[in-house]
DNA sequence: TGCATAAGTCCGAGTATCGGACTAATAATG
DNA sequence: CATTATTAGTCCGATACTCGGACTTATGCA
């Protein structure tokens, strides 16, 4: 199995588990939502940087941006920099978003732990995040 | 950054890669069909199996089955156990893709590996290997 | 100032996806 | 065996997603 498949596969355990969590507290997010929610910085992200981040169109995203906003999850406010900049940023009840994922994903990471190993996971985390330095459009590498 | 997140970017530099590939070779296809394609067991496929593996309904796995099979790169063909089985299998032109792809993986893999080092990198697989054991939904874990 | 580029949005067309309902074939039950 | 339940797969119709193209506004550059 190729690792890009061996890679796929828990990823989507993952994110399947987290976006059925959601449901069941009445946050029937499509997929295509969250992934872009999932990569909103703590100081706000410009449309654009988002767009890149989750390989989308700037229509696609103006859409889901609109979308989530109008769900309230997320807020767009002007940069102070540069007025042609919004920057999307993460509101209370889009917290709770965040606060439903955590127990699920630590849940889970739990899991793969007792199933690896405590060494092993730490290391997989490791491996992971020094390919992620070089597979991350953001991370401009 | 949470361990979904950390598989994800990873996954989707590789598929990213291969999917220009192919572009670049005149197989347009999009993600959605590239996923199921990529669950086509050697011996062929059940529908139902192909849905279950991409987590799609049946019938949107209808919809682009016929598709895949109208380009000519799977065929359908009857179970000889079960008349109510259609079994999905590679054509010659399907193994186009797979020869298209395989040195495009090879060489992200030769990258990753020079990134970390050939016994970390060897560790990696290994992880994931036992990752996906348990997180499958063909697997039947 | 004038021109090129960048950020973001609106519109319209094409497509994907799914729920519901259906047919055909097998399995289970008495 | 006859009857019912379950499974595999497909068709149809409605909804929603996604993107290309064109546009507005703002910044960078000569």
């Amino acid at each position: 199995m190729n690792l890009g498949l061996l890679l796929f596969l828990p990823y989507r355990f993952m994110e399947s588990a987290v976006m059925a969590e959601l449901k069941t507290h009445g946050h029937d997010l499509p997929l295509s939502h969250a992934r872009v929610f999932q990569r909103i910085g703590l100081d706000g992200s410009r449309m654009n940087d988002l767009a890149v981040a989750a390989q989308i169109s700037k229509q696609t995203l103006t859409s889901i941006v609109d979308q989530l906003e109008a769900q309230g999850y997320v807020r767009r406010s002007p940069s102070p920099h540069d007025a042609r900049v919004r920057l999307v940023t993460i509101t209370d009840r889009g917290q709770e978003l965040i606060a439903l994922s955590q127990p699920v994903v630590t849940a889970i990471e739990a899991t793969w732990t007792s199933h690896l190993g405590h060494a092993h996971a730490a290391q997989l985390r490791h491996l992971l995040t020094a390919l992620v330095e070089i597979t991350d459009p953001l991370a401009a590498g």
